[in-house]
DNA sequence: TTTATAAATAGCCAGCGAGTTATCGATTAC
DNA sequence: GTAATCGATAACTCGCTGGCTATTTATAAA
């Protein structure tokens, strides 16, 4: 129901939920248990964070057997890298109307 | 002293705050009054917003007589742009690692 | 000089969110 | 079949954050 980049922003807002995501970039598929061995909090933190990443589509969940392998869902990003851009654009073209008026002013 | 994309998350996942700065990018400087007007929430409210949004870096004061102009400080967005950047730099050497393991088991 | 306005600060409160331990369901190992 | 392990859920605590009103400080207007 949110905007996309609403809930990403929230997701990527904490630092345990974006080491999760960030170690999930660098290193790949990863079980709650290897995941949960290098945050720094228990497991059923863990599992929230993951719940909140996949929420924001983030991550992805595969079950395998017992474990649970998550992913990170790199395109997931793009409304973050749109909404930048689009901030980007917004000045950009403050800043060509600015050009505009002082060429009036010009002539 | 936390890395500059920290303070940038947080600032930016607030919708009230992120309105505030989007607002700010659109139609450049604002007072505080004028932000106030469309923020939905009371002056004080918006005065802290814009505390958070400075310390992140992403707008600068200006005073002017008793008004205090605010506006986006656009560059601040880089940090962002690069962890972005990051996160899809990993993922794509992960993908040519994959790719050269492919290669070595090929011949 | 008194009054009014802009914005920041102080002080308070309620709700949320990140953490915990305990537990449960599911799967694998013995 | 029983025990152990993986991961999710439940239930709780606690600190932080976003909101408010009231106040303060600074500048402008009367």
């Amino acid at each position: 129901m949110p905007q996309p980049h609403e809930r990403i922003f929230k997701a990527l807002a904490d630092p345990t939920r974006r080491a999760i995501f960030e170690r999930l970039c660098r290193d790949g598929d990863q079980t709650v248990a290897a995941l949960t061995a290098r945050a720094g909090v228990s497991q059923p933190a863990v599992s929230k964070h993951l719940g909140v990443l996949k929420q924001a589509g983030l991550v992805r969940d595969r079950h395998e057997g017992r474990n649970t392998h998550y992913s990170a869902e790199l395109g997931a990003l793009a409304p973050l890298i749109d909404w930048t851009n689009q901030m980007a654009g917004f000045w950009q073209s403050r800043f060509d109307n600015l050009e505009d008026l002082l060429k009036r002013m010009d002539r």
